[in-house]
DNA sequence: CAGGATCCCACGAGATACTG
DNA sequence: CAGTATCTCGTGGGATCCTG
């Protein structure tokens, strides 16, 4: 496991995080991560097309740059398939198992507490 | 419980958000955010001065918005005694202290994983 | 002491088009 | 199917100066 985006080994060696906890934000900031990881926890092993139906808004690109993002840190694994066209399938590695009582806790949370304002949508 | 961001509100009703922890990590993200609430849940009630003491290298201009944001999403309690010179103590909300068990779990997920880097520090 | 007003820059993220 | 390459824009965060 030394694998890890330039610049959050920059980060660390320049004394950048003020704290632990900032460096595990840095992992998993960026608009739709969180969302890809659970997906990736609960459906096992998933293709690139597959998460992009998953999250239809997502463009292309961004979608291929988080995920290139969750690789480097060493939280997706890409499995790559020499075939005509191409298949790419991704997974959860173990640090990125080990990142989902995280997520599972915000998702709860969120539940919890945006009850009180979905209401707004009724009206 | 109706304080909100508008711009979080507005996300809510526009459907905007992929999933409730979306909405979890929309309130503390934030580049000091987390570190602000761990001070207050540990600390109990600071006053601005203090918070910018642990923080040193914060700006002026940023803490008072980061805490501010806190405090329309009612995460952050905001007192403010009219003497001379001003006294301004911050504390936790009820909701606030929801959220410690997702940053306590953030905080010791970073401090597992980041020791296999720290090493670089020594050279 | 606490905080508002301006100016500024870097960067995340989207739109669009092209490729093996 | 999966992935680059450009271009663009909004905004989060920083620097600096001013105020009750």
């Amino acid at each position: 496991m030394d694998e890890l985006r330039s610049e959050i080994k920059r980060k660390i060696e320049n004394g950048e995080f003020n704290c632990e906890k900032e460096f595990t934000m840095s992992l998993i900031s960026g608009k739709w991560k969180i969302v890809i990881i659970y997906h990736l926890a609960t459906e096992g092993i998933l293709r690139f097309s597959e998460i992009k139906r998953l999250l239809p808004k997502i463009t292309h690109k961004v979608l291929t740059k988080q995920i290139r993002e969750l690789e480097e840190d060493g939280i997706v694994h890409r499995e790559v398939f020499p075939e005509v066209p191409p298949r790419v399938e991704y997974s959860l590695t173990k640090l990125g198992e080990s990142l989902m009582p995280i997520v599972l806790l915000m998702y709860e949370w969120g539940k919890e507490n945006i009850k009180h304002y979905t209401f707004i949508k009724n009206t």
